[in-house]
DNA sequence: AATAGGACTTAGCAAGATCAAG
DNA sequence: CTTGATCTTGCTAAGTCCTATT
């Protein structure tokens, strides 16, 4: 089992499907030889200078080096909105207490009186400082990235996405996070594991400390890690998204997503039965698992209360977040979903659903609170040893990327036409792209300068640019400028429509994010198909880090792939 | 069957880089 | 050359799902 690689592509490799099979399942080894320099740590926090001060109730206060550094964390984020947020403050303060000596704790015991005001401008000085000595800066990153981004994976260097050990701060976290605000800890050495080859060149630990331990262990991907303190959950240091062992894992989970394919119907069929099951559990089961298929939904594990935000997926909704309607719209049987989603992300839709499916869910929610659970028969782990049970490798996750890689699919054949000019294609192929993003719920704040831009873009409408400017040119005989004129004119009209097709793909996106689907969800060799079959060049849909990630896809797509 | 720990993918935001217009 | 808009990347939180343990 010597890995044999002719380049650093490894498609071809992965083309031969049995082989890599085959050495995977003999030992769940996924490296022979992994070297590597160890982490980047972030600098260390030095003392703020004398005329950069703390005040406490209008005071100056010298704060000793371990509170001035937590002092420093709020300060820098003053002009956030959530350091006015009660739980942030108070989660802060509690946390920020913990750090200070004795002395200050007995001094500083409102958060209100502190006055972190020079601290804050000290930030922005500095954050402006770097804008302009950047160059130099650069450089040294450059450095950076050449001696600690990089490993040696069975002799082939490999990119590490996050080299970084991430710096001490305060926790912020996504929508109403019990814990933001709290003490994220700096990350010393002696507290992460090295994970490498016995053989290889042990990373040395930055002068004076020593790693937690030295790990060897070849079935794992991760090259070092540690434990935060927030969850305390582990953190890791693994692989760029271009890298072998990454790219394998991908085309795998499409692969299982094309498996699906050819099982879906019967699957369907299966639960549409179990809609009338005589066992509870397992109408639950179906209905939750029509709303994965049909919605897109996440799996909704449990979470525990209390630690984080709260939101839920499928198998995890409570009564409060649906609302049965007989009728709504001229449509019957809707229900209405309202629930936070991954992220904090509102979930909001209102879905015709099968007669069966809408008489189940008021049978769910009959003598329920409003907090109980919709679902009180099943959790994911039911639901996915029931999945694994229908087809090798299916879990409830599986349906999403077969569903968003479907759509692609079926909107991509759809929208687009051979004989439509470039724009239109792009904008054909961003309109199935968002359709997909809609399924799967991808939202984005709109862009804070958003309607300025559009309004930038309806302008430019009225005024293209091909050469208006050249009415003065009496060397040309009247013919010769009439033919030109004409010409500048079909420019202008090219223009025009360009212009205004951007101007629809961008309202359209306004509120969708792209780049979770295509860069997730989706998968490449549909893309890359079409490219081909419209001769649209790659680089107008992948930039150049999704290329490298999508690099398999690329190389073993021809233009008659069908997902 | 419930729970905890672990490893990995998926996610939106903001900083940084690049591009285009003035 | 500067400035502002847009695109890209880095960051790290928040999910999924598996395995081991009780």
């Amino acid at each position: 089992h010597d890995v044999l690689w002719l380049d650093s592509s490894f498609s071809h490799l992965l083309c031969d499907v049995g082989r890599w099979e085959e050495a995977k399942y003999e030992s769940g080894v996924k490296w022979k030889f992994l070297e590597h320099k160890g982490p980047c740590f972030p600098p260390e926090f030095e003392s703020l200078p004398d005329n950069v001060r703390f005040y406490y109730n209008g005071k100056v206060v010298k704060l000793s080096l371990a509170s001035e550094e937590v002092a420093l964390f709020f300060g820098q984020m003053l002009d956030h909105e959530y350091t006015t947020k009660a739980v942030f403050r108070e989660n802060f303060f509690k946390d920020w207490r913990k750090e200070m000596s004795s002395e200050e704790r007995l001094l500083i015991q409102d958060l209100n009186k502190c006055d972190f005001s020079e601290l804050h401008a000290m930030h922005k000085a500095k954050v402006e400082a770097r804008k302009n000595m950047s160059k130099e800066e650069k450089l040294a990153n450059q450095q950076t990235v050449e001696e600690y981004g990089f490993c040696l994976l069975d002799h082939h260097r490999e990119r590490i996405g996050n080299f970084k050990i991430e710096p001490p701060g305060l926790f912020r976290g996504r929508g109403e996070h019990p814990k933001q605000g709290m003490l994220k800890k700096r990350i010393q050495p002696e507290h992460v594991i090295i994970n490498c080859s016995s053989e290889s060149k042990i990373p040395a630990p930055p002068p004076g400390h020593r790693w937690k331990e030295i790990r060897h262990d070849n079935t794992v991907t991760w090259l070092a890690s540690w434990t935060e303190n927030i969850q305390g959950s582990i953190k890791y240091i693994m692989l760029n998204a271009n890298s072998k062992l990454k790219g394998e894992k991908d085309w795998e989970k499409y692969e299982v997503a094309r498996r699906l394919k050819t099982c879906v119907d019967s699957i369907r069929r299966q639960y549409t039965q179990d809609f009338k099951s005589k066992q509870m559990g397992t109408r639950q089961r179906a209905v939750a698992l029509y709303f994965i298929d049909k919605l897109a939904l996440r799996a909704g594990n449990e979470k525990e209360e209390g630690e984080t935000a709260d939101t839920v997926g499928c198998c995890s909704l409570r009564v409060e977040h649906i609302t049965v309607h007989p009728n709504l719209d001229a449509s019957d049987f809707v229900v209405e979903f309202d629930f936070l989603g991954k992220d904090s992300i509102r979930y909001y839709n209102k879905v015709p659903v099968e007669k069966k499916v809408f008489k189940n869910v008021i049978l769910f929610m009959e003598n329920k609170n409003p907090s109980d659970e919709l679902f009180d028969r099943l959790n994911t782990a039911v639901l996915n040893k029931h999945l694994s049970s229908l087809m090798d490798g299916l879990t409830a996750k599986v349906f999403r990327t077969f569903n968003a890689s479907i759509t692609l699919q079926e909107q991509l054949k759809k929208l687009s036409n051979k004989s439509d000019n470039p724009s239109e294609k792009l904008l054909s192929y961003n309109r199935a792209n968002r359709a997909v993003a809609i399924l799967c719920n991808h939202q984005r704040a709109p862009p804070k300068t958003f309607d300025q831009s559009m309004a930038n873009l309806q302008a430019k409408t009225w005024q293209p640019t091909a050469g208006w400017n050249r009415w003065k040119r009496p060397d040309l005989s009247l013919s010769r400028l009439v033919e030109r004129k004409k010409k500048a004119v079909e420019r202008c009209e090219e223009q025009v429509l360009k212009m205004e097709v951007q101007a629809t793909d961008r309202e359209e996106n306004k509120q969708i994010a792209l780049g979770t689907s295509k860069l997730n969800y989706l998968d490449p060799r549909i893309s890359v198909a079409w490219c081909k079959n419209m001769d649209v060049p790659l680089d107008k849909i992948y930039n150049k880090s999704q290329r490298d990630k999508f690099a398999w896809a690329i190389d073993m797509t021809e233009a008659d792939f069908v997902f």
